[in-house]
DNA sequence: GTGTAAACGAGACGGTACGTCGTGTCTTCGT
DNA sequence: ACGAAGACACGACGTACCGTCTCGTTTACAC
């Protein structure tokens, strides 16, 4: 991540334990004090390790906290659970249970606030874990062509354009539900949200291919 | 809003023009230098305030904050475009103007991170902007109900519960479009939104109350 | 002192008890916080006045200290004790007797440290202060002559310049022994302190007019 | 003065040039703005130094100005000008020409007023600034036992309260010309007061020690 | 082994912002 | 006109973090 490709040959090596040290203590700052009471002194602290070594790893606070989070999202998975709608569940019950842990809150949306001033932050953002969470959504596509209840894409823009949608809706509704609303995403709100993304993919589908007589609109 | 009910009876009043200085200054800083470099220091210099004035005023950054953004959603509207689709094009492409500005892109996701730990400053959030997106959401139901696109609503629990799920669905999309992905909410991926938004909930109403038969999931 | 002698004729009179109570006030606070402590919101407080009252009357934290501790000097007398030993031993004891009450201590000196940069400040602590206490070695002068332990001095030059330098060296014995040295001055000291004293000026006398054979220096 | 003997081993050294720096910008701002006006901010700037190294070394202001006021103290000296009288006027000229200078003047009488609500910085300013000048007074008596001039003391108690005794005569005296009296201490000043100082003791040791028969008193 | 070169801990450094406090002025209403 | 109440502009306070630096020390690899 923060590292050069090209390693220097000579001269103590960095430290490995170090870097996990680090994170699993941004973790915890994040958890007990959030985003705002955080500070890289204290980190640095926790991890039994002076400021100097953080800083040779990472350029401040937000990248390193991006790092920290993004490490949450390694363990995303999409299991097959035989069918399109459940494997969209298990996408939004897993999205949020991380979402609800008070790491992932605080920090993850402060990055997102930084990242709207800081195209790398948001670059950094986007390859740590929005694509992460993006390849569940592909991959449940694809499982569901295999399955035949989608249909094998023809206009490649205008499947990318479906899957961004979807991405948006899933992710966001999420989000909102969790941070803005602040109600919790249960099995029931999961199911019933489903329900009405895949019903109106379906219509929309339906209208785009067969007769448009009764597209609402 | 920050202010006491009780007003004190003596003494020199409180300047009125200092406030909407404050709250102008506030915005013209966020735009400037974003959330993280936003100082109330120079909040007060901008306004021609004092230092102690704004603090005598608003307890910290966040809830000044949140008042400055707040403002901005006072220009919601919701004008009667004669039928539901265009109403809630209008919403979203609305909500999409607002967060396209930068002052509130950064200043919005800034305090929303903070609110994960603050429940005041939550409950400020939802009164000050929460609450008028909301609203629009359910003249624009009531109107639809009006005009017979939509069937008047029997368990007024169900009807809270889909009048969430739109919301979330709704201001979540918006968000994570503009925020996270980085695109613009243009016309083009308005209508498309709001078509598959309402084939959903039309699927999800008939097959509620219709047969049953070939609901996915 | 700080009101014009031209009193005004209209409007309401001002409270001739508020300078009283502002004055204690001052003393008091003295006495509590000291110097730097001290604030004049606290006094205004203190005396149940408002700030504006106490600006109305002085200048600043130097004037009104000024004023409250030169009340302290209103009470140096001289009863004649019959020589002019016990005489000066019965100045030495009352300044001693001022200087060790704390608002004294503090106050005092703390107002002669500004005087250094501020002549009309100094001008009125002369006034008030000084020149209480000068009179007071004055006076024992003229008692001594009318006993007949001085001779009438006849160069009114000389006269003064050892005036002040009696005052000079009392005054600065005692405060230095107050302040500086941290001892008390008690009567034991302030009777050696006398014996040198006059034996030193009876000396410096006798060379004058006398033979000067025996002069050290 | 500031450091604690036992060195810290590891860790960035402090810089040895800002100690010099901030005593310099010290005695600087006392000269330009005197020391009500003299904020540990503007030291820092004129140093060249951070607020916080200043205040990583002082506790505050007033340990800070002893400390810069002290050095000043480091250079009083005693040659040996061949008399006693001749000394003591050297010593009360010295100890003139440095409370002449206002950055002096202004401090330490500050510094004083200070310290008399505050314990620690009496024994700071005794140790930085009384003892030196008291070294002197007790050189000169040595060096006027060596001489003849001063019959050896027997009595050790009442050496020390003799020596005291001078001690607050000497610095007294010159304190309170220079402050109070704003007047010049020049040869003129300093060679009366001597004059008036030796022939108070010589008597008071000649009553105690041979015929008590004409003290005043 | 013996360099050598980089990473390491510790902590001082120049800065910037914080939130509070005190000063002296002002504005309002009541007396 | 004066007084109380308190808001105001200003500026200093002392603290906390920032990100950098300068030390002395440790650790791997190359010779």
């Amino acid at each position: 991540m923060h590292r050069p490709a090209s390693a220097p040959r000579t001269g103590r090596p960095r430290s490995v334990a170090a870097d996990a040290a680090i994170l699993a203590a941004t973790r915890a700052a994040l958890v007990e004090l959030g985003w705002s009471k955080l500070t890289l002194g204290d980190v640095a602290t926790r991890a039994g390790v002076a400021k100097t070594t953080l800083y040779r790893r990472w350029a401040g606070k937000n990248e390193l906290v991006v790092d920290a989070v993004a490490a949450l999202f390694d363990e995303l998975e999409l299991p097959d659970r035989g069918s399109l709608a459940a494997d969209i569940e298990g996408v939004v019950l897993q999205f949020a249970a991380i979402l609800a842990r008070p790491e992932a809150k605080s920090g993850l949306m402060a990055v997102l606030a930084e990242s709207t001033r800081d195209d790398a932050l948001r670059e950094r953002i986007r390859a740590s874990v929005v694509d992460r969470q993006k390849r569940l959504v592909l991959e449940g596509r694809t499982r569901a062509q295999a399955r035949g209840e989608l249909p094998a894409e023809e206009d490649p823009g205008s499947a990318a354009r479906t899957a961004d949608l979807i991405f948006d809706v899933v992710a966001g509704a999420v989000v909102h539900r969790t941070l803005v609303s602040a109600e919790p995403v249960d099995l029931e709100w999961a199911r019933g949200f489903t329900r009405v993304l895949l019903l109106g993919l379906a219509g929309a589908a339906a209208a785009q291919n067969g007769p448009p007589g009764e597209l609402p609109g």
